[in-house]
RNA sequence: GGGCCCGUAGUCGAUCGGUUAAGACGCCUGUCUCACACACAGGAGAUGCGGAGUUCGAUUCUCCGCGGGCCCACCA
């Protein structure tokens, strides 16, 4: 049946924002646009699935809801994809319309995989970070950032990928352990005891971009030696020594060279020392400004340059070490530190805001927030935004060749291409030619103004105020660092207002073998498709729902699944009882109800209530197993068996009473499960129910307290434990359920005893007993005494 | 080294201080009972990681261990 709903559901359009609808609230989604990948995956299943059960929630609660979906499309993974495809001989335009042309066709299968999923997305609100309009509105954003000071050009010492051959940024880092070679090498010293400085190294391959060596102000081994100097090896370098407490006395030989730049601590050193710069390697990684070296890259030239060390007598030793390596997130290649010349966002400063901004939001879970603070306080350096690549949106900047001076594009003219368009301005004062930008947006620039874009941001104001903020931001808890703080950052200070009210954050999908996060390289991998494949899309996003609460990692298992699927089965049955069982019923409420009809109206009241608090709570483990519960085993177990004699029985007012009991409780389970399982309740809906209408465009349940009755949940609990120990006298004596029993003795206290008698024809029927006699006690529990 | 999350039956996973600690899967025993054997009726299975404290009372709160996971710092 899914495929008849999704046609049916997409040509009656239910899922629509309406855009000119003033009276209703608006529920807008700030929607992850992922990354095109060609496969919806079982990560995006359980994202994906938050939402739509959300949106699906507030429509039915009368919300006009805004679910868009985007395709954050730039990339270097699409690069790669092409390159493998298509070589590296394309010119710039080529290779950026093969870019395109890829994206579109992923693009494609993911919808469709989206589609069958059901998710409620307005397709007209669908947008591509690679369309011009988007282009124009990321720009916009740049120049705005630009007069406020908050982006600037300047050379800095960057995170960069040889492999890449590109700028990136700590965000995009991942690391790993490796085994090296530490290397204690003699630099010659005229002040040291035996005329040798001994320094341990793992990065050889430096040595020509020496400029200091430090040791610790307080090392006794070497303090005589602060103000001298060393000389470098195989370079001959003389190097001043200098003292630092940031010197760790005990690893190595408690001295360490300083290079430009073989990780941070040189960076920092450099700039506290005001060291003099010898760039090492070009963006390749390959050697320069090293003579006998240049254009060998990385392992090799430190091979190289190890064996020449110590063929002259250089190396004093070797030693194993294990140490921690930087990696680049998207090759998995070591990084480097370069000086390069860059452009930049200024976070130092605005992190505060961002933290205050974000503490004013509802995280859910709660605790999801420290994670962005905790970054938030660590952060280091400002945002690097610049990319070497092709595939992605221009920075729209030139800059005058000769005094730096950066030239801006007017508003009327973007999007702007510098690389190939002319500047707006020949000559710059200073006489020197302005240069366009070659560079391209990280990729979180593009996708930080997600909410702003979305709500028409800076050309449609009455469309932006209409929608700004979001009412929720969706994503999952490994992008906080990156999607959620750039995007606060970015909104506060272009449009001064935090972007979303509330964050929803989804844990990480694990494989059911080792717990570990789902990658196709463990082996631990599931296929969505295949998922659905084996059992439905309404088990599959149950699963979401069932496998853990809000926020933490959430393993896939096969059994929530099965699980999933037996209860739809469950559900379906019921519903074809509730069919056979009310042909012909009147729909208007009978004037007397038996108490089992309203024990269940009572707990089914009970249920929407619980069920509408945990979705407001966005707690969907709760809403849903509550929903399970109530339907397994309170209208199943009990209230069908309870009402089988009376639809199947001759007394019209007490038939005519459980008809419509049957029939209203079970279109209010149909209506709570409509946002996890949108088939099946549809489905059923429609065949019991529909005048026509989806069961999506239907209202949520009402609170309606006056069902609410505490006292006759005790009394049919009570009459359930007397069928229960009916049920298990005839099992312990083998007897068919449908024999009859001669007699039921019930002992319980008085009060108990006067209230059963409300419902003895009940348990007589329903248990088969032809007399039930009452005898009462003092006090206990209530027991049952039974004979054929 | 710092921060956050977590540790409940064979497996998963609820219970935001109070009677016999949900439920699911698995396991055992019956039953084809007219919605459902993809079911039903029963049953076994947890000293709630260890220790201390707060409390009349702790699985639930605090602290200290132990053990997992994630993030950050360090990693010459």
């Amino acid at each position: 049946m899914e495929q008849k709903w999704q046609a049916n559901w997409e040509t009656k359009g239910i899922y629509s924002f309406d855009n000119d609808d003033s009276k209703k609230p608006v529920y807008f989604i700030d929607t992850p646009p992922p990354f095109p990948t060609g496969e919806f995956h079982m990560g995006g299943v359980l994202n994906w699935s938050y939402i739509d059960f959300s949106a699906r929630f507030h429509r039915m609660r009368g919300y006009n809801v805004l679910f868009p979906q985007g395709w954050d499309c730039h990339g270097f993974p699409t690069e790669v994809k092409v390159e493998k495809k298509h070589g590296r001989n394309l010119s710039r335009a080529e290779f950026r319309e093969k870019c395109l042309e890829w994206t579109h066709d992923v693009v494609s299968t993911m919808k469709t995989q989206m589609r069958q999923m059901a998710f409620s997305i307005d397709w007209n609100y669908e947008y591509y970070t690679i369309n011009p309009e988007y282009y124009k509105v990321v720009q916009y954003s740049l120049l705005k950032m630009f007069e406020q000071k908050l982006v600037y050009h300047a050379q800095h010492p960057v995170l960069w990928c040889p492999t890449c051959a590109s700028a990136i940024t700590k965000a995009e880092t991942e690391e790993t352990q490796r085994e090296t070679v530490f290397n204690y090498l003699k630099f010659e010293c005229a002040s040291a005891v035996d005329g040798v400085l001994l320094i341990a190294t793992t990065r050889p391959e430096l040595l020509h971009a020496c400029v200091a060596v430090f040791v610790h102000p307080s090392d006794a081994r070497y303090s005589a030696l602060v103000g001298k100097t060393a000389v470098t090896p195989l370079y001959n370098k003389e190097v001043p020594i200098v003292a630092d407490v940031d010197v760790d006395k005990e690893f190595g030989t408690g001295v360490v060279m300083v290079c430009t730049f073989g990780d941070k601590s040189d960076v920092v050193w450099t700039y506290r020392h005001k060291l003099s710069v010898i760039e090492a390697m070009d963006g390749r990684g390959r050697l320069k400004n090293s003579g006998l070296y240049d254009g060998i890259a990385g392992h090799s030239a430190k091979l190289k340059i190890i064996e020449d060390l110590q063929q002259k007598g250089f190396v004093e030793k070797q030693e194993k070490l294990v140490q921690t390596v930087k990696l680049h997130d998207r090759c998995k290649k070591p990084i480097e530190l370069l000086n390069s010349l860059q452009w930049f966002i200024k976070l130092k400063g605005v992190e505060d805001k961002v933290k205050q901004a974000a503490s004013s939001m509802e995280w859910y879970p709660e605790h999801a927030y420290q994670l962005l603070a905790d970054w938030a306080d660590g952060l280091e350096w400002d945002w690097c935004i610049s990319r070497q690549r092709v595939f992605g949106i221009p920075l729209p900047f030139w800059y005058c060749d000769c005094c730096g001076e950066v030239l801006l594009p007017s508003v009327e003219s973007l999007p702007v291409d510098p690389a190939k368009d002319k500047p707006p301005v020949e000559k710059c004062s200073c006489g020197g030619a302005f240069v366009g930008e070659k560079s391209i947006c990280d990729g979180w620039v593009d996708s930080s103004i997600t909410p702003l874009f979305v709500a028409g941001w800076p050309f449609d104001q009455k469309k932006f105020e209409h929608l700004y903020p979001a009412a929720v931001r969706p994503q999952g808890t490994d992008i906080i660092r990156t999607w959620a703080f750039y995007t606060i950052l970015r909104c506060i200070v272009l449009v001064g207002a935090p972007p979303f009210k509330q964050v929803l954050v989804n844990g990480m999908v694990c494989g059911e073998k080792d717990g570990k996060k789902m990658s196709k390289s463990l082996g631990n991998y599931v296929e969505a498709k295949d998922v659905v494949a084996r059992s439905s899309v309404d088990a599959l996003r149950q699963w979401a729902a069932l496998s853990g609460s809000t926020g933490k990692d959430n393993i896939f298992y096969w059994k929530d699944v099965l699980f999933a699927q037996g209860f739809l089965n469950k559900l379906w049955n019921a519903s074809k009882f509730v069919e056979k069982a009310t042909v012909g019923a009147a729909d208007c409420r009978p004037d007397k109800l038996r108490l089992s009809d309203e024990w269940i109206l009572s707990k089914y009241e009970r249920l929407v209530k619980k069920t509408t608090d945990s979705l407001r709570a966005y707690d969907f483990y709760s809403a849903l197993t509550s929903i399970h519960s109530f339907t397994w085993h309170d209208l199943c177990d009990n209230y069908l068996e309870d009402v089988k004699y009376r639809v199947y029985g001759d007394d019209v007012d007490s038939k005519q009473a459980a008809q419509w009991t049957l029939r209203r409780v079970l279109e209010g389970v149909l209506r709570l499960l409509a946002p996890f399982a949108p088939y099946s309740t549809e489905e059923i809906y429609s065949q019991l129910y529909s005048k026509g209408e989806s069961i999506h465009s239907c209202k949520w349940p009402d609170a309606e307290e006056e069902y609410l009755n505490d006292g006759v949940e005790k009394i049919v609990g009570a009459l359930h434990e007397v069928l229960s120990a009916v049920r298990k006298y005839k099992a312990t004596n083998a007897l068919a359920l449908s024999e009859e029993l001669s007699s039921a003795t019930v002992i319980a206290p008085e009060t108990t005893l006067k209230e059963l008698a409300d419902v003895e024809e009940e348990m007589r029927n329903v248990g088969r007993i032809k007399t039930v006699l009452f005898k009462a006690k003092e006090e206990g529990e209530l027991e049952v005494q039974l004979s054929v």
